[in-house]
RNA sequence: UGACCCAUGGUGUAAUGGUAGCACUACAGAUUUUGGUUCUGUCUGUUAAGGUUCGAAUCCUUAUGGGUCAACCA
C-alpha cells in the first residue's frame, strides 16, 4: 500500500507552450539552438540560455543545435570559438550539429536577391548618418530614402557590385522596403547588409557584404529547422521583423520566443564589459577566478552539477530580476560538501607546544569525508609542536567563545583535547607561543576521557606540514548594480577582491594534490588546485567560504 | 510625449477563476570531534484603485512603478 507520489514540478512558460505544440500536433519534435557570437567568453547568463535550449530537448523529443552567430567579422575570432564549446561540453551538454551563419552565406545571398525580385528590398547609398538621420523617432515617422524607388534592375546590378567589392565600406546597404513611418523602429526599412572589408575566421577573404543580425538569425533558425528559437526579452521588438522576413522569404516557419535575461548582484554580464575588464587588466583574464565568466568559475573550483543546479533554480520568466549570488554560492556549497576531502590547512600560524607530550610523533587517522562512509581515511602525524590558527586562540576571550584561552580546553580535530597552561609573548607583548598540555586519553576514536569540550580546532604538525601559496577571492565590485550606479561601472570595482596568501601551512597528504582536485579545508572552506601550481610550489583558489555563524556573532557584538 | 514587455515576502520562482506554495536568505532551537553538515520551527508577500463574479494573484479598466525601442552590434 504504497503511495506513489509523483513530484509534479510546474512548467515554466517555454516548457507549456512546447508541451501545447506537441499535444496539438504542431510538432512531433522539437529543435533548439544555443546561438552565441563568438566575441567573448561564456558567462553565468550565457550557462543559464544553456541550461534552457539544451534542458528543453532533454525533456522533450528533439534535439539542441549550436550555432556560431557569426555576421561581424571584426569582433569575431576563432579563439571564442573553442572557448565556448569547451564551456558548453565542461557544463555536460552535447550538440546535435556545429553551424555557422557563415556557412549559410551563400544562401542568405540568394535569399537577399529574392527580396530584391519582390520589390522588397533597395540599395541606399546614404552614409550612416543619413539613415539616421532619417529614421525618425520613437514618436515621429521617418521619412523615405531618395534611392528607395530604385528600380529592380539596379538594385540587382548594385547589389551584385556591393557583392563583387566594387565600393568602399559603409558607401551602400541593402535594405528591406517595408514602412518608414512603421511604430516599430525596427520596421523601418532596416538594413540588411552592410560592406565590410574584413577578413571573416570563417570565410576568409570570400566575402566583403555582411548581413546584418536581422537578415541572418532567423534565417538560419529557418535553414535548420528550429522550431522554438528562445531568445532575450530585448529581442521582443525584433520579433516582427523576424516574422515578416520568414513569411516574405517564404521560409520554413520558425518561431522567437524570449525571456528574461537572469541578473547577478556584485558582478556585471555584458560581453563588453567583462571584454573591459580583461583588456584593461582589472582581472587576469577570462578566466580569472573573480570573474563571472564560465571558465572564471571553473577555474574558481565551481563544478558543472552547481551551475546546472543554480540555473535550475532561478527558472525562467519575463520579469526583470537580480538574483542574490548567494544562491550560487550555496548550490556550490551545497555540490562541493557531498564530493570534497577533508583537509587541515593552517593559514596564520600561532605554535602550541604539548608539554607532556613525551612521544616523538605519532600517526592519527582522520576520515575523507563525514559526508561519504565510502571515502575512507587518510594519516595525519602529530607531535609535540604544532601549528594552530592564530585567531583560534585569545589571551581574554568574549563570552561564547569556544576556542583556546588561558586555562581552556579544546579538542584538536582527529587527535587530543589539549589544555592551555601558558602563554608565551615576546618583548613586544605579542603572543608568540601557547603551551598546552595534552590529556592521553582523550585519543580521537578510543577518548576515555568524559571530558566534554565546545570547540574543535585544526591544526598542523610543524615539522611535518608542507607549505602553499593561497588566493582569497571576494566579490568583484562593491555595489550590487554596478552598471545601475553614476559613472564608469568600473568605479565600483572592489580593489579588495584578491588576497594572496603565500605561505600557509598544510598537512602532509597534500603533497601530490593535481590540478582541479576540490578540498574542504576544515573551518574555512573550499578550495581548488590551481593551474599555477608546481611541484614545488602548491597553489589553492578559495572556491566558497563555510557558512560561518562564528563570524556573524562576533559582527553582532 | 508613442509603441511594446513586465509587476507575488529581502531574493528567485509557483498557484492557469476555488486553501497564496517551494527554494535561498534571516531568526530561533536540537544534533555535531568542522561555530560546517543534518533536523525542527518562526518571520515576511499578491503595486494601487475601481469593476466582473458566489468566489480574483489570476479576467476587464485606469493609475503607478520598472524595462525595451531611434548601432552599417548581436
Amino acid at each position: 500500500m504504497e503511495e506513489v507520489k509523483k513530484e509534479e514540478r510546474s512548467l515554466n512558460f517555454l516548457e507549456e507552450i512546447i508541451e501545447e505544440d506537441l499535444k496539438n500536433g504542431k510538432y512531433k519534435s522539437i529543435v533548439t539552438r544555443f546561438p552565441p557570437e563568438p566575441n567573448g567568453y561564456l558567462h553565468i547568463g550565457h550557462a543559464s540560455s544553456i541550461c534552457l535550449n539544451f534542458g528543453l530537448t532533454q525533456k522533450y523529443p528533439g534535439y539542441t543545435n549550436l550555432r556560431f552567430d557569426d555576421t561581424n567579422p571584426e569582433t569575431e575570432d576563432t579563439e571564442y570559438v573553442d572557448s565556448i564549446k569547451e564551456d558548453i561540453h565542461w557544463l555536460g551538454f552535447e550538440w546535435k550539429n556545429e553551424h555557422y551563419a557563415s556557412d549559410y552565406f551563400d544562401t542568405l545571398y540568394e535569399y537577399a536577391i529574392k527580396l530584391i525580385k519582390k520589390g522588397l528590398a533597395y540599395v541606399d547609398d546614404s552614409s550612416s548618418e543619413e539613415i539616421a538621420a532619417m529614421k525618425g523617432t520613437p514618436t515621429e515617422p521617418g521619412k523615405n530614402s531618395p534611392y528607395r524607388g530604385r528600380p529592380v534592375d539596379e538594385n540587382l546590378s548594385l547589389f551584385e557590385r556591393m557583392k563583387n567589392g566594387e565600393f568602399p565600406d559603409g558607401s551602400r546597404t541593402l535594405r528591406a522596403k517595408i514602412d518608414m513611418a512603421h511604430i516599430n523602429m525596427l520596421m523601418r526599412d532596416p538594413i540588411l547588409y552592410r560592406i565590410k572589408h574584413a577578413h571573416h575566421h570563417q570565410t576568409g577573404d570570400k566575402w566583403c557584404i555582411y548581413p546584418m543580425y536581422d537578415f541572418a538569425h532567423g534565417q538560419s533558425d529557418s535553414i535548420e529547422q528550429v522550431t522554438h528559437s528562445i531568445c532575450t526579452l530585448e529581442f521582443v521588438p525584433h520579433r516582427e521583423l523576424y516574422d515578416w522576413l520568414i513569411e516574405k522569404l517564404e521560409i520554413y516557419p520558425s518561431h522567437q520566443y524570449e525571456f528574461a535575461r537572469r541578473n547577478i548582484n556584485y558582478t556585471v554580464t555584458s560581453k563588453r564589459k567583462l571584454l573591459q575588464l580583461v583588456n584593461e587588466k582589472h582581472v587576469d583574464g577570462w578566466d580569472d577566478p573573480r570573474m563571472p565568466t564560465i571558465s572564471g568559475l571553473r577555474r574558481r573550483g565551481y563544478t558543472p552539477e552547481s551551475i546546472r543546479d543554480f540555473c535550475d533554480r532561478i527558472g525562467v520568466a519575463k520579469r526583470e530580476n537580480m538574483v542574490d549570488v548567494g544562491l550560487l554560492e550555496f548550490c556550490v556549497r551545497e555540490h562541493l560538501n557531498k564530493i570534497s576531502l577533508r583537509r587541515m590547512v593552517v593559514f596564520d600560524p600561532l605554535k602550541v607546544v604539548i608539554t607532556n607530550y613525551t612521544g616523538q610523533e605519532e600517526i592519527l587517522h582522520s576520515e575523507n569525508n563525514p559526508e561519504d562512509e565510502q571515502g575512507g581515511t587518510r594519516e595525519i602525524p602529530f607531535s609535540a609542536e604544532l601549528y594552530i590558527e592564530r585567531e583560534d586562540f585569545m589571551e581574554i576571550p568574549p563570552k561564547k567563545y569556544f576556542r583556546l584561552a588561558p586555562g581552556q580546553m579544546v579538542r584538536l580535530k582527529s587527535a587530543y583535547i589539549i589544555k592551555c597552561e601558558e602563554v608565551v609573548k615576546d618583548e613586544a607583548g605579542h603572543v608568540t607561543e601557547v603551551r598546552c598540555t595534552y590529556i592521553p586519553e582523550s585519543k580521537s576514536g578510543s577518548d576515555t576521557s568524559g571530558i566534554n569540550v565546545k570547540g574543535t580546532l585544526h591544526w598542523v604538525s610543524v615539522r611535518h606540514a608542507i607549505t602553499a601559496e593561497v588566493r582569497l577571492y571576494d566579490r568583484l565590485f562593491k555595489v550590487e548594480d554596478p552598471t545601475d550606479e553614476e559613472g564608469d561601472f568600473k568605479e565600483y570595482l572592489n580593489s579588495d577582491s584578491l588576497q594572496v596568501l603565500p605561505c600557509v601551512y598544510a598537512e602532509p597528504s597534500m603533497k601530490n594534490a593535481v590540478a582541479g582536485d576540490r578540498y574542504q579545508f576544515i573551518r574555512k572552506g573550499y578550495f581548488v588546485l590551481d593551474k599555477d601550481s608546481t611541484s614545488a610550489q602548491l597553489v589553492f583558489n578559495k572556491t566558497v567560504g563555510l557558512k560561518d555563524a562564528w563570524a556573524k556573532e562576533v559582527k553582532k557584538g
